[in-house]
DNA sequence: TATGAATGAGTCTTCATTCAT
DNA sequence: TATGAATGAAGACTCATTCAT
């Protein structure tokens, strides 16, 4: 059985997107990688625009429910955080070429730019929750939860893709070690008390 | 006397590709932008690319001089990895543009984004140098320094982005809390034990 | 049925690169010549370059096919010859455009000109074969071949030029007795004896 | 003592424009061989098109008066045309550069081309007169003396520019040798009576 | 549903020429 | 005389989008 065009479409989007970008990435690139008319392309998606921003939702709204669903009422904070550093770092390694699209094309202020923000800030959220309820229960110091969120995400993003642009082997697990450490205790051996 | 040409490109540059991105700003803005005559920039500069490229260059040389000559050789691991927190987040707020470039412009495969990875990596280097200090003088935790400090480098620059974009206020002090309590202490109360 | 938009523009072309040569042609007068939208031709020749060579080839091929499909083996290398003078006269009378443009273009290093240079040198190779035949049948004097067919086809060429681009009534049967009388028997009375 | 800056620009312009043409080759080109500002072109030519000219007037000037000046009032027709092949020849081997900016730049409906071809006119008028000589005084067959000047014009010159172009070695007597065969006897052993 | 020829607005880049010094 | 920074008009080429089939 052959796979649908709109499938082959979407994965070919993916694929040359991230090599390319959003800019330098073209409709016959993509209708040439799908093995299809560029016209087909059109007829399944209004606008270049409309086919990236679709792309774009499918993948945080993998992310976000990956991590959502794993994530049980009776985890403690530091349990849950625990949970979605480790998903964020295996959703990296897995789909390596959409999160660099994700990084790629978040900033700017062209209306699609400013989508996309919106989309992570969404992901963000499910942390910035986890950090409240874990100062509201004292098992985290007292912290702005927005700058915390925000900063544990560009944190686990930035050290994902430094590995995976580096062409060096992705190791999940000693990645999610150190990055363990620095969200929970910190570099200091001496703890809190010297600061 | 008025300025020389060169430089009022050079400021234009930075404003038009920090607002549309490489691909978007058009040699056409820049020229409007900085009074000048299209060939003009032509004249000073090879070619859109190279004008870019000078651009990064100047700036990830401004952050990293700017961290390294603050650096004193007598400073403890911790006080250095203070300091650098501190100075980029600085860095952030007063030359957001050129950061929302760094941030846009780094991903993908073009030699030109290979070159700013390059870049990015020089600086991330002062960084790792003081993380392994540290582990040496056992004044922090063993953990990978590319990991740590390529995790680092993203959690204050993701984090000052968020801000920055979000058009709040820029209070680079609370910020600088923040993130100095995720990079010594973490978020934990109980401190490493628990781990 | 309308002409293809492909005839239309090779049309165009060649009209449009006669008259003003590669370099001051444009893709737009050929465009606009040809009734055709710009992108129209880049739909079918990869660049400037492209449609000027597939041109060129394809005048050069005109010529040389039609000269060697009347060249029958029975004929001596005189009547062969004859015919070849004949022929080429009547080439450029009635393909000056696409003649002119061959002398324009075939003189310089640029890989395109040097092209050019191979397709006139196949042509020539017919004339060269025919004075090579007829030199061993002892028809011909003996002489540098190569020289001769040079020697010949620039004599043929630049003579009939001379006349269309004076803009003179083109007498084909007039030109071809004197070409005829230079190639066979030269200008002196006396014939070879003299020399 | 140095050279004056005019002639350096002189030398300059002949090497670039038969090196790349009149129209790919730029003021910065020459200015650059010439090792001169391009402001200082300006101000002894008034532009690229009068500085061409003027390049190509010395050269055909030179080429006509140097054969002009050997013309003595005694010689026969027949001699005279042998010495005007002979220096023809002579003159390519001498100048290939500005003979290849010649058979380049002649053809076409620009009005430095209308200008260039009266200058080849000009040259031709004197081998044209040379055979309306021979034919009055009947050394030469009757033939149109327009066609057959300009006949041997080309025949002379393409086939120089063929060996010159070609980069082999260019042996100035031997192309006489046959230059001179075609122009009084032709190909034909048996002479006129055949036709 | 699917195609691919056709379009034309938009971009980077070149270069002859000018002019203040 | 000589310079070289500055100009801006012009040209090759790209590519998202449309539409007749």
């Amino acid at each position: 059985m052959r796979k649908s065009k709109m499938s082959l479409i979407f994965q070919a989007a993916i694929d040359v997107f991230s090599e390319k970008g959003f800019d330098k990435a073209t409709m016959d690139d993509i209708a040439a990688r799908a093995n299809v008319a560029k016209g087909t392309i059109y007829y399944h998606f209004k606008s270049k625009e409309e086919l990236f921003l679709f792309l774009v939702e499918e993948g945080v709204e993998l992310l976000r429910d990956g991590v959502e669903s794993k994530l049980l009422p009776d985890m403690t904070p530091t349990e849950k955080l625990e949970l979605i550093v480790r998903e964020q770092i295996n959703f990296f390694g897995q789909y390596r070429d959409f999160c660099v699209i994700l990084l790629r094309e978040s900033w700017g202020a062209e209306e699609r730019q400013l989508e996309f923000r919106k989309m992570i800030r969404s992901y963000m959220y499910l942390i910035e929750a986890v950090v409240q309820e874990g100062i509201a229960k004292e098992e985290f110091h007292f912290v702005n939860p927005e700058n915390v969120s925000s900063g544990l995400f560009g944190m686990i993003s930035i050290a994902a893709l430094h590995i995976l642009l580096g062409h060096k082997p992705y190791d999940g697990d000693a990645l999610f070690q150190d990055m363990r450490r620095m969200t929970f205790s910190g570099l200091l051996k001496q703890g809190e008390d010297k600061l």
